[in-house]
DNA sequence: CTTGACACTGTAGTAGGGTACAGGGTGCAT
DNA sequence: ATGCACCCTGTACCCTACTACAGTGTCAAG
């Protein structure tokens, strides 16, 4: 059950020309072709497409998805390698979290002293984040 | 205790035509300025920099930040409003740290089966995000 | 055997978010 | 009174991540 382009770009819910983009980029595999050079991609590479869009989402930058992507166990990749940068990558993904929850809170917090009419001077979303501490970003 | 905006820029750690840009795009107040002509800012200026810088570390656009930061209790502000938009805006979060765990924890599976030295065919991470449920983002 | 939807390549344009001058003024330390 | 660091306004340029053609080829349905 194979693909082409349009199918494949209808299904991932991205354009066309991006299946195209991230080909010549290096984001997907070229694909085979047909005799009439007709791209035919198999229904793995929707999984693909739905993860670089989500990463997307998430604030990861395409050269930042593109080490996510090709971080994987194989007989050619040395575990040491791997490791590291997993671990990299894992720190990462922690502090984002972290960061996110302290905007929830934030925003919660708001919220409710709105609920209770009680106008805040100060914007406590901007305490939230702007704390100095735990903050040396690895990005 | 004024700052100039190369101060400011300085301290806040982010470039002083980018705090130009984030007045004209709105995303700071016009600040007074002294006979010369020179901005002066009041110190809680840096927290908003900051606040800017890390928002976008995280993934929202300049335009989800100015909404971010417009939500703030004050006597013009509709409670109602503050509070949907509110809500919204921590669904999003939401959703944004549940991926981010997903993918933390499709890491940490594969770092393991690597440390066993088990090659994984597939990158685990494509599953870890591609789950069809909870996803009509309001992005 | 044509017509309409889809595919191909290549190149150009766009939006978002800055970044870098050029050309000129300010202000304070020596 | 003259450097030197800093500020001002413009305008132009850059990178990322697409998006939109133009010009042409393919293929399946009627």
């Amino acid at each position: 059950m194979a693909l082409t382009i349009g199918k494949l770009a209808q299904t991932a819910e991205v354009g066309r020309e991006t299946v195209r983009f991230y080909e010549r980029v290096g984001l997907i595999d070229d694909p085979p072709r047909t005799q009439a050079g007709y791209r035919i991609y198999p229904t793995g590479a929707v999984a693909r497409l739905r993860f670089i869009k989500r990463a997307k989402e998430l604030g990861f930058s395409l050269e930042e998805i593109r080490s996510l992507l090709t971080l994987r166990v194989s007989p050619a990749t040395n575990c040491d390698d791997v490791q590291r940068l997993g671990q990299e990558r894992i720190k990462d993904i922690e502090g984002r979290i972290r960061d996110l929850a302290r905007m929830k809170t934030a925003l919660a917090k708001l919220l409710e002293s709105c609920s209770q009419r009680e106008p805040t001077e100060e914007c406590p979303l901007l305490e939230a984040l702007a704390s100095e501490e735990n903050h040396e970003a690895q990005h």
